[in-house]
DNA sequence: GTGAAAGCGCTAACAA
DNA sequence: TTGTTAGCGCTTTCAC
């Protein structure tokens, strides 16, 4: 048995010969602009179906002035605030108008550069990029070329939507000092820009409160990073007795970590992550987090987009939401 | 301050006139075909840069007589094996080729069904599905439109790349039989074609067994569809001592369940799961589970893909790989 | 309501 | 090694 095709796919021109009018009548039914009676529109339908006609998205976008599609960029789809991005700016992208166009940019083994040109050559009309890891600079550079519209990070000058870090992260800290805790520790990411807010806000409360901040810093964005680092942290003298980490992926780092060390949480430590995954809801992780709503950024991130579409020369959208710590049992007064 | 934009992005003639060689030699270079000296090659590349020029995808692809583009369609991203799936197919992929085009089924509310007709109308040239839920009729008759490998299914007539899941559920099964237990529950996913092998071996091993299968099916594939049923299923007499559920994801359902009932793990209840996930894999999660190796089904997906794409009348791929139990604290001896 | 005609930017023969 | 010439299938004025 072998693999059938079809001999040649079904086009407008067919369609329109088919019903017996011409291919413009077939293209506007199909973009249901204006214009074409009922009776027609349903019999330019059912022929397409008939024929097997299928829409071509490369020939539309060629011919089409005006771009529409929407590329979403991706960093990670292993952390799940990724993919909740990707569901909440589904919620906010009508169902059948504007094309999403997809692009992951860490694979396995590492970030892939060409993630955002494959975006570029798809002629996207805008890109919505979650935790781009390029310098500020940079970002600016690319929403000259095709706009952008920066997701859970802050870039000046580009729309961006993006939670309160400051107000997450001390919200943590408090948290901790609350707690009697003296020793506190963070775990943060390696020092991109946009990606420091949480670290500074830890570092300055612990300043202010007469602390000695404690920063680690894991060399990738993967729990395995977060865990190597977390092994080195734990093992030097002057052990924290709290950790607050850059998000719930390398919370999870810090935990294996600490429980191979023989640690428990919160007995021997108290550990608050960022994110509030689902991961970090279960039994036995009860993490507690800091829950920074992905989905309503995607969502919020998806209208801006619209809205950028639809006014190319529009001010520069600047949208915060306020994050909310969720205490959980990982956190526990210092004994 | 507001969105600038190019006035007129470069074509390839723009980088011809600029170099003062023909349209044609420029589409040459970029796509490094023979036939264009090293001197004329720098030549473009430093033009294209200069004028900003950006490869069209579109108009290639409406050109271009060929269909190279992968396309790939996942169901759910909220559950690891798919983007592990999708890891292991970039793996596969060669860098510089073929174009992955995602497309993700599964938004928050449910299954989109315009994410299979985006990768046709994208034109790709074939489509690796991960876990479709149409019939098997279904995805031959699609298959007949554009050449499709499935993955983690087998579906009779398509190209399948997909683990033993007669084999994963066996060794789930015994390891629980050989634990002692006899009154062992299966968590199910809803009857879809293909996604039925493991609950077809359970049940049949448990009247192997001389003992009764007991069926319990989630009506999503969702963590939350297999905590309800779970809550009924073990709120019923006779209580299950061990549950084999379709994957992680159910299990995790169980899980929870069964702590919200005050129940304890493995000590009242075994649970064994499918898929080694990550979660799996956590302290205080130690999920006994079935590795179905994700990301390997993914690469070998990618090749039959590229091997489908060079040979589209080659046999029928139909390639399976044994999964292995993966033993942790979720699952003892029966008291 | 409907149709004719002019491309969108690229690839791919073929010829030179 | 280079240039010429047709389209790919669609959108989009503009006129009827």
């Amino acid at each position: 048995m072998s693999i059938q095709r079809q001999p040649r796919p079904a086009t407008q021109a067919d369609v329109a010969r088919e019903v017996g009018v011409s291919r413009t009548l077939v293209s506007f039914a199909f973009r249901d602009a204006a214009g074409v009676s009922p009776e027609t529109r349903q019999a330019i339908f059912d022929a397409a179906k008939r024929l097997g006609y299928r829409h071509n998205a490369a020939a539309a976008a060629l011919a089409s002035k005006s771009r529409t599609a929407v590329g979403l960029y991706l960093l990670d789809l292993r952390n799940e605030v990724y993919s909740d991005v990707l569901n909440g700016v589904r919620l906010a992208l009508p169902q059948a108008g504007n094309r999403l166009i997809l692009s992951v940019s860490r694979s396995i083994g590492g970030v892939d550069q060409g993630a955002m040109d494959s975006l570029i050559e798809a002629r996207v009309g805008i890109i919505i990029a979650a935790a781009l890891l390029d310098p500020d600079e940079r970002v600016r550079e690319l929403a000259q070329i095709i706009p952008v519209v920066s997701v859970t990070r802050r870039v000046e000058g580009v729309d961006s939507v993006y939670p309160d870090d400051r107000a997450g992260a001390r919200a943590a800290v408090e948290h901790l000092l609350g707690l009697g805790h003296t020793r506190i520790a963070h775990m943060a990411g390696p020092p991109f820009d946009g990606h420091t807010v949480r670290r500074e806000t830890y570092e300055q409360m612990m300043r202010d409160a007469g602390l000695t901040p404690q920063t680690a810093a894991a060399d990738d964005f993967t729990q395995e990073a977060a865990e190597r680092a977390a092994s080195e942290l734990l093992a030097g003298p002057d052990r924290p007795t709290a950790v607050f980490t850059h998000n719930d992926q390398f919370a999870l780092g810090v935990r294996e970590a600490a429980y191979a060390m023989g640690l428990t949480i919160p007995g021997d430590l108290s550990l608050v992550g960022y994110d509030d995954s689902r991961t970090a809801r279960l039994r036995g992780i009860d993490l507690t987090s800091v829950d920074l709503h992905a989905v309503e950024l995607g969502t919020t991130a998806g209208r801006v987009a619209l809205e950028r579409l639809n006014d190319p020369g529009g001010p520069i959208a600047d949208m915060t939401s306020t994050p909310r710590l969720v205490v959980r049992n990982s956190t526990a007064p210092l004994r």
